[in-house]
DNA sequence: CTAATAGTGTCTATTAGACATTATTGT
DNA sequence: ACAATAATGTCTAATAGACACTATTAG
């Protein structure tokens, strides 16, 4: 046995004793989250203005650096960061894709974990915390921006998600307060699709997809009151048989 | 203004010359990839076996360390570990989602960036690297073995991944090599989604597409010659309109 | 009453699946 | 001729969309 081959099969202790994580060239891990949720008729985007360099002054999303003491996952970082902005866990966390490169970050080669989450009412304080100015932004405004990073695109990406989603899922149900009308889901469908959905084809969606329950109270403005519906537990990754049509 | 505001408002230049990226606790960073490919009337998964620690002599996906000097984004990285195993630039290539944990490695915090490629033909050596085992199992193959770190995780997740994708675009058809026949890519598609597809609906779909067009030449086997097929460039984001039935 | 909104009845066009039939090769 | 496989013809059931109609509230 040669001694190169000798010291491949050495033990795993033996290997960790000599192995030193710091002698890598370190990659900076940030974890940011697409925060949507629907209010006055749009769907909205929390961005942060950020306090620190690079970019100080731009808004961005929020997030942050992975913290090892913390974090025992990237969905943990990715909870953290946002019920420190929001004090609210939220009921849908999806992770949407990862970026990373020598350039977005002039620190060094920087890496970005890009969350989306969907939650109830932008009336939980965005303001937690005092230091940080906070600002629910429609999309379109949102898109006007230009955001620190490469944030921009992260939040193309998510959007593009969540209009796949409703096309064939209920999962924007997680952007509502509970219970809903069925005339505020489909509004939120709508939004992210961009396109009417008939009213009737949506009813059908939902009894088809035994998702919700009646709770039967009703809402009371002008017009006839429309029921007040709650999610059934349990069912998160049911899919339209077919999808909605573009 | 205070001292502490001073600072932060002080120039990215200040900014970046204290700034030490060593100082943080650095994160271990590799970027892993389910390769898949058709072969023998069945879907591969290429599996290295692993010469070092940890995880050392099991079978794990082809992948490695980022390298800042070569890599300029992840989709790099992902591709030059891909060329490295197989000398080839796969057609497709899809980033499936990142995990991360303080105990996923022993030598630290570690992430993997998983991807995801089809390549066509199996064929092409996947054992260029002699040093490495390296070689193509079935997905039933390797859902039996224990895979390094949270690898058999990994091919669920790219498998049902490409399964939607099979039910909802042609993109399994960067599986094969081209020309193909339409057996062949139905054939694929019932491997990916686990049940029969109807000829004739199938076909209806490729005519409806538009993504395909007849190369004039035909297979000669036993049975009646099957057109050969090749993909018009350009489509690559194309969906059904419907998706096929579960 | 009217306005406004919620919810239903029902027709139609589309189309996926099923499956029988025809087509084209090798032996 | 027969076996084997590819491709097409055609029927049917399911259903999304369209849209008219009914229901229920406020003022």
């Amino acid at each position: 046995m040669t001694h190169r081959a000798r010291r491949m099969t050495g033990t795993l202790k033996e290997y960790l004793k000599h192995y030193d994580a710091a002698e890598y060239p370190s990659v900076l891990v940030t974890v940011d989250t697409v925060l949507l949720t629907y209010q006055e008729d749009a769907i909205k985007v929390l961005l942060i203005k950020r306090a620190n360099h690079p970019d100080i002054g731009d808004w961005a999303l929020p997030g942050g650096f992975l913290d090892q003491s913390k974090d025992s996952s990237l969905e943990d970082a990715a909870n953290r960061n946002i019920e420190a902005k929001t004090s609210i866990r939220p009921p849908y966390l999806e992770q949407i894709q990862t970026v990373g490169s020598g350039d977005r970050d002039p620190r060094g080669w920087s890496m970005s974990v890009i969350f989306s989450a969907l939650i109830p009412i932008a009336s939980c304080k965005a303001n937690a915390d005092s230091v940080e100015e906070a600002r629910w932004f429609s999309i379109d405004e949102a898109r006007a921006l230009a955001l620190a990073f490469d944030h921009n695109q992260a939040i193309e990406a998510a959007f593009e998600r969540h209009k796949q989603k409703a096309l064939n899922s209920f999962i924007p149900v997680y952007a509502l307060t509970q219970p809903m009308t069925l005339t505020e889901l489909r509004r939120v469908h709508e939004l992210l699709i961009g396109k009417a959905i008939q009213r009737k084809s949506f009813i059908r969606r939902v009894e088809a997809s035994g998702m919700f329950t009646d709770t039967g109270k009703s809402t009371q403005d002008k017009g006839r009151p429309a029921a007040l519906y709650k999610v059934k537990s349990a069912v998160k990754d049911y899919r339209f048989v077919r999808n909605i049509e573009v």
